[in-house]
DNA sequence: TACAGTTCGTGTCATGGAGACACTTTCGCT
DNA sequence: AGCGAAAGTGTCTCCATGACACGAACTGTA
């Protein structure tokens, strides 16, 4: 079996990943981009991407992209597959089919140095970002939606944040996501029904009165698919 | 730009596209199958599909495998992409990545004669499919997931029936789908209520009490995407 | 033409989740 | 002590969902 080849139907084609990073930075909503150091879209702002290596799967391909390309510091804490772009025309150098994956970065990581082949890199408001390269504009729309999709029902918005966090915290996580404001009440009756939550006892002091600290619920992890 | 050229990072691999074709028969849900004609996994029975040739687009790749492979008679009335397979070692002839797709056939649609280099071709319950070639198992379970979200906020069950149609069929289609019986009364509220539905005044005779006809309402065609 | 068989069509009540809405509490700072 | 700032809290309404049983309309056959 492992003598077998392709047959000569399968044409080749680049195969590449792309990631839409976003982390929370500021109380805003931000996604990771790099400067292209090399042509085709040279010094223009892309996600980070590249071609994925023989006997790498999709999943590592694009951990080791966001690694190389940006530096950041932690591993994402969810990272899953959306969609898959393969129009003929939307890479010049030729055929290319790109795996777009959606990643969370936890608080804490946004110091992003720049690395790999990149002229740097950087957060940006994930709303309204800078030109994209390539199609990568359509990438972000899309990843954006997935990311509203998924606050409904999974605890995804609990990536964003340490591992303990306060509800005022979560509540901006949501409304950055969704981009408008949320009902202080309803939030906190609808979070602390699903039962994901437990408060820590601790609590955190700030201008104002302190708020309770809570931390997730032993077997939440998000089913990182 | 045109004269750009892939990368040597770029390593070729096969990409492919499977199709998860579903209609209805006999009152249940099923998934159109082939049985492959070559080796690897010859007779055995498989998801159509096959590789992307240049120039054509995810979407057309799709479309071509469902028509030369199984010579169906109709246009599919949905077609959407929902994930992508690839792992390394999931074909034994190489590094193949396959794009798979989930497609709804009208009514109407179910003679099946088999086609290109394929032994034959044929209906199957979709819930209780026959052995699987490659990972097929997985992507057709992954579909039927699909199919169930689906359902629940889109007008996607239409496509399974012809122009018009009845209240009872729709709901056996909604059941098969989800595998499990429905509230007669609960689900004609629910479905009503949603103002997708006209009645068109004819109405259906048969064995009983005749049935009121309807039509989907103007504008609601489902976004194909 | 009467009956049996078969399928279609209909309404109420209880429950639970979501959204609108305003004031009090607790702390830090001056 | 007083002020500014942010956290925390409860009620009511509305809507969607699910459980639940019977009469109505037609076909075919005796």
């Amino acid at each position: 079996m492992e003598t077998l080849s392709l047959p000569p139907q399968a044409t080749p084609v680049g195969l590449a990943v792309d990631v839409a990073a976003f982390a929370m930075h500021g109380g805003e909503l931000q996604v990771l981009l790099v400067q292209r150091g090399e042509l085709p879209h040279a010094r223009a702002w892309a996600l980070p991407g590249g071609f994925v290596q023989p006997g790498e799967d999709l999943h590592e391909a694009a951990l080791r992209e966001l690694r190389t390309e940006t530096a950041v510091t932690l591993e994402p804490r969810h990272l899953e597959q959306f969609y898959t772009f393969g129009a003929p025309g939307r890479d010049p150098r030729g055929r290319v089919v790109s795996v777009a994956h959606l990643a969370v970065l936890a608080h804490g990581t946004v110091q992003v140095t720049g690395g790999g082949h990149t002229l740097g890199a950087g957060w940006f408001p994930a709303h309204r970002p800078p030109p994209l390269a390539f199609d990568h504009a359509t990438i972000l729309t899309r990843a954006l939606g997935r990311l509203r999709v998924r606050l409904e029902y999974a605890h995804l918005a609990l990536e964003f944040l340490p591992d303990t966090f306060t509800l005022p915290e979560l509540q901006r996580v949501h409304e950055a996501i969704l981009d408008r404001p949320l009902d202080k009440r309803n939030f906190r009756k609808r979070l602390l029904a699903q039962g994901v939550l437990v408060p820590s006892g601790e609590r955190r002091s700030g201008p104002g009165r302190p708020a309770q600290l809570y931390r997730r619920a032993k077997g939440t992890r998000t089913a990182a698919l």
